[in-house]
RNA sequence: GCCGGUAUCGUCUAGGGGUUAGGACACGUGGUUCUCAGCCACGGAACCGGGGUUCGAAUCCCCGUACCGGUACCA
């Protein structure tokens, strides 16, 4: 097949919000279709009304969204197979199952559910019971008397004798004996389709070529493979990825912590890096690189390199990825992402919008690689963004002592009278203020941090100084000089 | 229980009949330096166990073990 025939699809269904192991699913379809040039279906599998809704749904869309990943047939979108919607679909599933019914594929069954579970619990351990074909061996009679009665029936499919066989591109041939296999229903007696069923409908209807998933579908698939046999269609592809665990190496679940991409949005992950990141949980290029952009995926990607273990999920590396597309993004866009944040925290004013523009820029600059996520923004360009310090205490104790109440007190003059007031002009002048008072650059570099940032800890002091500007670093010196001279020498 | 899958540093992984078993995160130590971050260098750290095949097994085969998944009128 060419390429351009390729199409895959991610199958969410809506019955919570989009966890980081579905994203790493949609996100493995759609680097597929974008690297073969083919069709990402989205498709929300709402069979199970129970636990389905709405809000769900536009969770999930505002999920993939975020991480980048658009669906060319899907929800609000459309196309030529829809709709994408399982429960705009029932028709489609009652007509194939009556069809396998009429087909001798399948059958009615008019068990009572409760009483199948009882059956069930009552078998040895309630484990490994097998439907036991009651209805499969009624007589035109008694099905007359279960249809006179009006019982509600599902639909059952007769599981031949035999095995079955397919290939997953992860794994290899898979075969399972149908004596492990029950004659599993495909549509329930309210008339909805099971999974089995509606998955492998629609992926005919939709023209599937590739079946890309997690592996908790490993064991489904021969019960579809049946399906699709039954229904005298040829099988897709199957590659089933492994699953992401929690750190006790167990599924991720949300005890684990976060598990919505939602979430990590909130907590200020750049998409890139959660994509970045995700691609490379269960997935390898072959070679060593780790760093990745959009594109670079999209180009080095391929189900050959998707390997078969579970993987954990490590929120260490997720940082890592973060800082590292912090700071590899373009400042202008950082400074967008950012706005809002500082907005947020009261820090903004307008006029770094346009007046003070270039200033802003160069602020962002300087945190760039200091930020693990976004929101760390705010604490560290808080000195730069507002007057009002913070002081640490601990930090001001330490560094502003009264024997440096002086030096303060005369660097201030001296920077009031520094022209240009920029890093290069203010380090040397700095350095040989020190040195003309016998003291160490470094104590007085640490003394002028706290008086001017208000902190232990910032970027680059003539840096920081030269983008506070003239006037607040000399105000803020004078002010650290009166702290260093009201402080009390520490009593030993 | 039964069925299926998986097994390389703590974690993500590359590799694969003969390699000093490679990279990344984390960790530790240095360096850059005014602090923090970043960056650079260095370091510790792995082929689940047992059999077999073979001149040679971490790699191939079998068994075991562990873990994951499935075993529904959930998806």
């Amino acid at each position: 097949m060419t390429d351009a025939s390729i199409r895959v699809r991610f199958a969410p269904s809506p019955t919570g919000y989009l966890h980081v192991g579905g994203a790493r699913t949609a996100l493995f379809n759609w680097l597929f279709a974008r690297r073969h040039g083919g069709v990402f279906v989205l498709r929300i599998e709402d069979t199970d009304v129970e636990r389905s809704s709405e809000e769900m749904v536009s969770g999930i869309l505002d999920g993939l969204r975020w991480l980048g990943i658009d669906w060319d047939e899907g929800p609000e979108v459309g196309g030529p197979h829809g709709p994408y919607f399982q429960s705009k679909r029932l028709e489609r599933y009652r007509a194939a199952a009556e069809r396998l019914v009429g087909e001798e594929h399948a059958y009615y069954c008019y068990c009572n559910p409760d009483e199948l579970k009882a059956k069930r619990e009552a078998a040895e351990g309630g484990e490994g019971w097998r439907y036991d074909r009651t209805c499969l061996a009624l007589t035109p009679e008694e099905v007359a008397a279960r249809e006179g009665a009006r019982l509600p029936r599902a639909i059952r499919v007769r599981v031949p004798e035999g095995a079955t066989s397919f290939t997953d591109l992860v794994r290899g041939e898979i075969t399972i004996d149908h004596a492990h296999m029950e004659d599993f229903v495909i549509l329930r007696s309210d008339g909805h389709p099971t999974y089995h069923l509606s998955v492998v409908v629609d992926d005919i209807d939709m023209r599937i070529t590739h079946v890309v998933r997690g592996e908790d579908h490993i064991s489904n698939t021969p019960k579809q493979v049946l399906l699709y046999n039954a229904l005298d269609h040829p099988l897709p592809a199957f590659a089933h990825v492994p699953l992401i665990l929690g750190p006790d190496k167990r599924r991720l679940s949300k005890r684990h912590g976060a598990t919505s991409v939602t979430e990590y949005q909130r907590q200020g992950y750049l998409p890139e890096a959660m994509v970045n990141f995700l691609a490379l949980l269960g997935w390898s290029p072959g070679d060593d690189r780790e760093l990745f952009t959009r594109d670079e995926l999209v180009a080095a990607f391929g189900l050959e390199g998707i390997s078969g273990g579970n993987a954990v999920f490590n929120p260490d590396k997720l940082e890592w990825f973060n800082n590292q597309h912090i700071m590899r993004m373009a400042t202008d866009e950082l400074a967008g992402r950012l706005e809002p944040l500082v907005r947020e925290a009261g820090l903004w004013h307008d006029d770094l919008r346009d007046t003070q523009r270039a200033w802003w820029l160069s602020l962002v600059d300087l945190l760039k690689p200091r930020l693990k996520r976004l929101p760390d923004v705010v604490e560290q360009a808080r000195p730069f963004l507002s007057d009002v310090l913070a002081y640490d205490e601990a930090a001001v104790h330490k560094y502003l002592t009264p024997q440096m109440a002086g030096p303060l007190a005369e660097l201030a003059a001296t920077l009031a009278a520094t022209t240009p007031f920029d890093a290069a002009t203010l380090e040397p002048v700095i350095r040989g203020f020190a040195e003309a008072r016998a003291l160490k650059a470094a104590t007085l570099i640490h003394a002028t941090r706290v008086a001017v940032t208000g902190k232990a800890a910032s970027p680059g002091m003539f840096d920081t100084l030269a983008l506070l500007g003239r006037e607040r670093s000399v105000a803020r010196v004078r002010r650290g000089a009166a702290m260093a001279a009201a402080s009390v020498p520490r009593q030993t």
